[in-house]
Formats: structure tokens, C-alpha cells, sequence
DNA sequence: GACTCATTTCGACGATTAGCTAATCATCTC
DNA sequence: GAGATGATTAGCTAATCGTCGAAATGAGTC
């Protein structure tokens, strides 16, 4: 929970999310799109996979990362809910998720 | 909107959030809830002033902290939206609010 | 095997963060 | 005004973060 929040807390990493919303993109294709080195570009993969955000797959000399859209909608859908708005309610629950 | 989720990615700010579903309370009242000094309580209400999740009103000696519940909603499912998820969809608009 | 390309790991750096104690500010009560 | 109470600010430490260049790893190609 908290590692979603981490790694969405970064715009960098909310607009590699943004990017994989229309499939799957290799990490140089990803950095491309970016103005900070390829380590750096890494290192923010590295936070989303952490946040279990994003899918890496091997394919031959790269790595293609897919949106796990699926964890982010729950993520915060999930939290959301618990506050009782956003569509289905769970007004009474009292959880902070590690 | 970074720090909508900077404010979000504490366990801590997350608990004091939860602890304002259920109405306002005092920095003091909020305090106890938790096992960390008053100060550094007072600066986590700071960040989540900042990210403008709560609303801090003076009274007499106490500052009473209100959730402001449309400020997480929206940034929230707004973001979800965006990824054409969670309700209503906007599954074109590419943007990464700051 | 040697070479190349894609990506990650390794150190290192400056900036930020959460935490503390001690001090200060603001307000109420006597 | 002098205390007392609630909250914040100041100043510090330790840890984490985003960034980089250089080096290392992995996977194809000749």
C-alpha cells in the first residue's frame, strides 16, 4: 500500500504508468521519452515493479514492461472505498494496509 | 497532485486520514492516537495541510483538522479515470498533473 | 570467441524526510 | 501579569531519494 503511494508519488514513474496504458513498451523505448539518464529511468522501473505496478518480461536483449492496471485500480479504488465515497462504500472499516 | 500521493505514501498520514473519516478532532486527540512525539505529528498534519487533504481551523487554544474528503476523492479517482478505469472513463486524455 | 546493443548494478553526490529534544508562540485561567 | 496548556518552530541526526557516470551483466550476431 504504501509502495503504491510511493511510486506514484513521482510524476516521472505516473508518466511511465500513463505511457503503458496503451501497451506494453520496452525500457529503452520508455527512457526515450524521458530527459534523465538510462540508470536513473532504471532505478524508477525498479520502484513500480516494487509497487508491483508493472509486469517486466524478458525478450531477448529487452525487457518489456506491461501496466498491471488491475493492482492500481484496486490500490486506490480500494482505498477510496474505505473512506465511503467513490462508488461502493465500506464506511465502518478501519484498516491502514502496510 | 505529487503531493496528494507524497502526503498518502506514510502509513502514519494515512491513519490520520482515516481517524478524520469519522469527524474532526484536535491535533492533541489525534496525537494520542499514535506513538511518535508531537512535533513530528504536527508535521505530518503540515504535509497533508500542504497536499490540502485536511482543513485546519483554530479554536482557543486546540487546532481542530478537518478531512477534506472531495480533495482525496477527486485526486484520486480522477487519476484512476485517467487510465479509463474505476467508473467513468477518459481513456484519451494524457496528462500527468504536477 | 569477440563485438554490439539493452539494461541493470555500483558508488557517489546533494536534497529531502521522519524522527527526536528543547525552545517558542498563542491562548486561556487565575 | 503569571502559570498552564496546546501546538508549532528550530535545530539536529539518521535514513531515504533522485540523479549521474562508469562498470557489469545478458542476449543476440558475426
Amino acid at each position: 500500500m504504501s509502495q503504491v503511494f510511493k511510486a506514484l508519488s513521482d510524476p516521472t514513474r505516473r508518466r511511465v504508468l500513463q505511457l503503458l496504458r496503451q501497451g506494453p513498451l520496452s525500457a529503452g523505448e520508455i527512457s526515450d521519452q524521458f530527459d534523465v539518464s538510462k540508470p536513473t529511468m532504471s532505478a524508477h522501473f525498479a520502484v513500480l515493479r516494487e509497487a508491483d505496478l508493472v509486469h517486466a518480461e524478458k525478450a531477448g536483449k529487452s525487457v518489456i514492461y506491461h501496466l498491471k492496471l488491475s493492482v492500481l485500480e484496486e490500490a486506490l479504488l480500494g482505498f477510496v472505498h474505505s473512506f465511503g465515497v467513490g462508488g461502493q462504500a465500506s464506511t465502518s472499516k478501519q484498516e491502514v494496509t502496510e
